[in-house]
Formats: C-alpha cells, sequence, structure tokens
RNA sequence: GGUCCUGUAGCUCAACUGGAUAGAGCAACUGCCUUCUAAGCAGUAGGUUUCAGGUUCGAGUCCUGACAGGAUCACCA
C-alpha cells in the first residue's frame, strides 16, 4: 500500500515538474503489469495526453526517465503504447517484506472508531436451516470479521423470527398429529422435529383442500376455508392475546428448536452477539407511525390505514398500517431499525438479507431517510443471490432442500474418505483425525459458497459442486500444512528465522513475486470491507496459495546453501502462512497445521 | 404488464470499477514424486463476453433497444 503511495505521489510530482500541472492523488492510479511486460505497475498514460501534449510513448518515456532519476523505489520502465511499466528495486521488495514480517498486527487495520451492526442468519422457527441459510451465514459472519479487521466495533446481531401464522402451522400440526412426540423421544433435533411438523401440516392441509373441491368449492374458497388452516389462524390470535395453553406449546416448541439451532450454528462456527425476538419486537413502530403522520411523511386514507408516498423516488404508495390499526411488516422494521440504534448507536446498520427482499428495503430505507434519521446515510442491505439446485429452486414445504446439518455431516464425511484415499493420517489420534474432517469439509463448504460474488446467484450440484482441488478451501489449507510442516522442520534443524536479512541483496522472480502478492493483503481487507465482500478475500487467498506453490516447486529451501538465503525463504514460508491463517479466519475457515 | 438483478470457455466462477492479446478451477490431453506433503507444479486445447446499435484514443465493463433466466410489485411475512 504504501509503496504504491510513494510511486503515485512521485508521479503527481513529475507532472508538476515535467509538463507544469497538478493532478489530484485521486485521478492518479497504478494497476498490476500484465505478466507479458516487464515491471510491476503499470501507469496508463492516455488520460493525461492533453496535459502532456505529447505522443503517449513520449509521454511515458519523459515520465519514467523522470521516475527512475527521482524516486529510489522504480528501478526501471519500459513504454508499451501509453502503458508506462514500472519496475521496483529489489531492496524496495526485500524492505516491504521486513515491515510485514515484524508487523504484529498483521491483517488487523486500526480502530476507525465507528459502530457497525450486522443482522445475519434470521430463522424461522417453524422449521431447519438449509443451505440458503448456510450461504447468509457463512456471509454475515465473514462480512463482521472483515469489518472487524478494517477497524470497526461490530455487533453481529440475529433477529429470530419466532411468531407468526408459520409457527402456528407448526404447532397445530404437532397438536394433531404429534402425539407427544419430543426430540428426546423421537431422537430429532428440535428444529428437525418442527419442521417435521410444518411439512405434515402442508400436506394434510391440501387433503383438506382436495376434499373441499371435491365437496363443490372453489379452489380460493376451499383455501381459505380448511379447517386446519383456520384453526392456525385462530391460534395466532389466541398468541396474540397472551392464550395460557397456546403460549405454553409456542415456548415449547421454541425452545426444542433454540436447542438445535444452538448445535447448527456451533457446527457452522457463527455467532452472535445480540438476540433479537419478534415475539418483543412485533408490535414496535406504532409511535413512528404516527411521527411520520404529524411530520407529513406518511398520510391516512378513509378508511384509516396509513401509506407513504414514494412516487417521487420511483417507487409506488405503500403500506405502513392496516386500516384496523395493526402492522404490517415493514411497521415493525421501522420500529427494529430505531430500537438496534438506540441499543447500538452504530454508524452503520447492515442487513444480511436475501435479494427476493431488494424491494421491502429500498422501501424501508427510504421511509427512514424521510423520517430524517441520523443514522439514515448507514443503512445497508446485503443483499445476495439464491442459491440453487440443479432441479430448481428449493423449498422447504415441498422437503425439497438441502438440509444444513446433512449437508455440513456429508461434507465432513467426504473429507474423511478423500483423506483416508491419499493415506495422509498417519500418526494422527482418532480425535485429531475427525477434528481435521471436520476443518477440511467444512472448509471446503464455507469457500464454495464465499468465492462468488454475494450478490450473484449461484448454482449448487450436491454431487458435483465441491471438490478439494483447484479453486477450493482445502487447496488453500493445503498451502498452509504444507508450510507449517516446513517450519517445523526449520525448528528442528535450528534455522534462525526471525531477524536479519540485511544480507539478502538479490531475489529470484518467485520470491519476489511472493512478496508482491503478500504486499496486497491489507489493500484486498480494505476492498473486501468497503464492498461488503468476502469473495474479493477468498479470490485473492487462493492466488496467494497458487503463487506460494509456485515458490515451493521453483526453490529448494533445505537445499540451499547459502544459510541467509534458506532462513529468508523460511521466514517468506512463515509470513506467507500467516497471511493465509489470518485470511482464512475472516472467511471463518481454520487452517491445519498437518493434512 | 411496471420495477430491479443476472447473462463471460462444455461446467463453476474471475477480470483491480473504462485499459494492453478477456483469466482461474473442474472436466479432456501431455509431462514432473530417489529432492521440504503430488489435495501440488509445468504445459496443450477450449471465447464473435446472448444479440444489434451507440458513446471515445480504448467497451465484458457506460448508454439505448431486443432476447433469455430470476426476483419483486398484497390491509402476507
Amino acid at each position: 500500500m504504501y509503496l504504491e503511495q510513494q510511486i503515485i505521489s512521485a508521479i503527481q510530482q513529475g507532472f508538476k515538474v515535467l509538463f507544469d500541472h497538478e493532478v489530484g492523488i485521486e485521478d492518479l492510479g497504478l494497476q498490476p503489469t500484465r505478466k507479458e511486460f516487464e515491471g510491476t505497475y503499470t501507469f496508463v498514460m492516455f488520460p493525461f495526453l492533453k496535459v502532456t501534449k505529447m505522443a503517449p510513448e513520449a509521454s511515458g518515456s519523459k515520465l519514467g526517465e523522470y521516475l527512475v532519476a527521482q524516486s529510489d523505489v522504480v528501478t526501471g520502465f519500459n513504454v508499451v503504447k501509453g502503458f508506462l511499466n514500472l519496475s521496483v528495486s529489489e531492496t524496495s521488495w526485500i524492505g516491504i517484506f521486513e515491515k510485514l514480517y515484524s508487523n504484529p498486527s498483521l491483517g488487523q487495520l486500526p480502530s476507525n472508531g465507528q459502530k457497525v451492526m450486522v443482522e445475519y442468519s434470521s430463522p424461522n422457527t417453524n422449521k431447519p436451516l438449509h443451505l440458503g441459510h448456510l450461504r447468509n451465514n457463512f456471509l454475515g459472519f465473514s462480512v463482521s470479521e472483515i469489518l472487524k479487521a478494517n477497524g470497526y466495533e461490530v455487533t453481529k446481531a440475529n433477529l429470530v423470527n419466532d411468531r407468526g401464522i408459520h409457527i402456528c402451522k407448526s404447532m397445530v400440526a404437532y397438536q394433531h398429529f404429534g402425539n407427544g412426540e419430543t426430540p428426546t423421544s423421537s431422537g430429532l433435533k428440535g428444529d428437525h422435529l418442527a419442521g417435521k411438523y410444518y411439512v405434515i401440516f402442508d400436506k394434510e392441509y391440501k387433503k383438506q383442500i382436495a376434499e373441499l373441491v371435491d365437496q363443490g368449492l372453489s379452489e380460493e374458497d376451499a383455501k381459505k376455508q380448511a379447517p386446519l388452516l383456520v384453526e392456525a389462524q385462530d391460534m395466532l390470535r389466541k398468541w396474540e392475546a397472551n392464550d395460557t395453553e397456546v403460549v405454553a406449546l409456542w415456548k415449547q416448541m421454541n425452545e426444542w428448536v433454540y436447542a438445535g439451532f444452538d448445535a447448527t450454528y456451533k457446527k457452522m462456527g457463527v455467532d452472535f452477539d445480540k438476540f433479537y425476538f419478534e415475539s418483543d419486537t412485533y408490535l414496535l413502530g406504532k409511535d413512528i407511525v404516527e411521527e411520520g403522520l404529524s411530520k407529513g411523511v406518511f398520510f391516512k386514507k378513509e378508511n384509516g390505514s396509513v401509506w407513504v408516498d414514494l412516487s417521487a423516488e420511483g417507487l409506488d404508495e405503500k403500506l405502513v398500517l392496516r386500516g384496523d390499526g395493526t402492522s404490517v411488516y415493514i411497521t415493525q422494521d421501522m420500529g427494529t431499525c430505531d430500537l438496534k440504534f438506540n441499543d447500538f448507536g452504530f454508524d452503520k446498520s447492515i442487513y444480511v438479507v436475501g435479494n427476493e427482499q431488494d424491494y421491502h428495503f429500498d422501501v424501508l430505507f427510504k421511509i427512514m431517510r424521510k423520517l430524517g434519521r441520523p443514522y439514515d446515510d448507514g443503512l445497508y442491505h446485503l443483499s445476495y443471490g439464491m442459491v440453487d439446485l440443479p432441479t430448481g429452486k428449493m423449498k422447504s414445504r415441498e422437503g425439497t432442500v438441502v438440509d444444513a446439518d446433512d449437508l455440513m455431516s456429508e461434507m465432513i464425511e467426504t473429507a474423511e474418505t478423500h483423506t483416508k484415499e491419499l493415506g495422509k493420517i498417519e500418526g494422527f489420534s482418532t480425535e485429531e483425525a475427525n477434528a481435521l474432517y471436520e476443518t477440511l469439509g467444512l472448509g471446503a463448504l464455507k469457500y464454495f459458497l464465499l468465492k462468488v460474488d454475494p450478490k450473484k446467484r449461484m448454482l449448487f450440484n450436491p454431487k458435483e459442486s465441491i471438490e478439494f482441488q483447484g479453486n477450493t478451501g482445502p487447496f488453500i489449507q493445503y498451502s498452509h500444512a504444507r508450510i507449517a510442516s516446513i517450519l517445523r522442520k526449520a525448528e528442528q534443524i535450528g534455522v534462525d528465522y526471525q531477524h536479519g536479512f540485511a544480507g539478502i541483496d538479490h531475489l529470484e522472480d518467485a520470491e519476489r513475486d511472493l512478496i508482491i502478492i503478500l504486499n496486497d493483503f491489507e489493500k484486498k481487507i480494505r476492498q473486501a470491507g468497503d464492498e461488503f465482500s468476502p469473495a474479493l478475500l477468498a479470490q485473492y487467498l487462493f492466488d496467494l496459495a497458487k503463487e506460494y506453490n509456485r515458490f515451493y516447486a521453483d526453490l529448494s529451501i533445505f537445499n540451499e546453501s547459502d544459510n541467509k538465503v534458506q532462513a529468508f525463504r523460511v521466514a517468506l514460508s512463515s509470513l506467507t502462512a500467516k497471511t493465509i491463517k489470518s485470511g482464512m479466519k475472516l472467511l471463518g475457515i481454520n487452517v491445519p497445521d498437518r493434512m
């Protein structure tokens, strides 16, 4: 980072001295030189030809000569068309390496004094988590960690949807068909138990509809009049009236579900600092409706319903309170928005929610802006694409989902099979071996879901999607394990690689290329934070691991006769391992020392 | 129908926000384990970036219009 800034400021000086022209830093950018050309950084001359009043080649040469003469980091240049390719001195690279190597807070930028809340996961308590939730949870967790690394104070929040008609459906079905079954008696995790009755409800409900249609009702009427649905709606009313029996059942079932979720979250390796429950928040926001009315942001229709007119912002009129005075979804979201701010005073509030709710958040944020909330600039919907199966979209009611618990178990089993086939667990205790399978299986899964740009929808093929070779989590984990092995050997034969690289005066290509990419780590953390995109970091870590493996294949460490060079290569390996480890941690992925 | 998102190698994804001959992995093919872990490395092959226009020194990227896929548009959550 520092190196690029040095070069840029020298270029800025150059424009002043050579062409008598002031150029803003923000207008100057370097890009990596394509590998078919000589050099590390490339400066594009085209946009500045008006300033230089010379042909592209001549402009580039003149600036290049200036940089070599004036800057002690630029040692050479070449100009191809309008592209000025700059070479950086080996001593600069060695200096960069020493700085990175001695940095005790590698991968952690200093505090920026800002608070951010990241809401993610936000499950419904009527069914277990599935593949789509995995993307949500891994994303939310990773973005939180990335923001921490960027110097934010982060609060991870989970807004649990623990009430509503869908919960009542599971409850009604349980009352009818449950026979007092419990997680203990059935051996089912609590969330799977609730999900089982949600599916049963749907099945029985459809049966009832069919019967009613046979009796001559229209499809539409049948859907409304089916006894099970009526019962669920009735149960919801009783719940809202705080009916003792209904509330007791609700508490019981939710407790089972939470126990199940806890186990799943633990397996996933995600956690939360704050839980919000919709049963506590669903009545919030009515005061904001009043506020909006008095501010003239909202208006009332004849039947008493309250609306906001967003047509000036390119949207429609949107209901914010029903005619009977009850809330809609957005009412409580307005309330929760304020609640979060009052609880934590955030500068930014991020909602990790699927792109099916783009419109909803568009509306919500525009409303909060109209209401003039002090934090309205910090609201951000981290909208991610759905995970599709080869067979199409997942539907929980129809049981065409990939269950999160099942998928994680399968991944771990696959990792076990694969590891055993390769015969890589000599000397492992059973516990160590199991821990490794888990690290690898989950690493593969997390990396697979995080390496894709969040906003893009992605395809998951359970049979083929997850590999252990190439652009995968295990490939990066493997690179780390290789280095760990080198470090063990270095310790064993007593290589001192902690200090003293003054004697190094020459770099092999593979060494230099590795330092160049190691130097990008901080920049990538920044980008990933600015764009809320773990994918950028994932891509970087893959490139880094690849570069290391090239280095590993090209140059020998322990056959190197020069002790200084040998120590330097061990140190370079060590820095790579540290970078991989701390980068993978930001993705929520552990790295093993042996595999 | 209105609005929004997406479209890149056979498949899954990149492309530093407008820069050079569009890159990786998987799958296919060819080499490399007597040497620090072959879950690796090196190489071959694979492309009219959905299509048609436009903007400029320069377009996968920006604009317009088609086409295809998806989401959304309830006094549902």
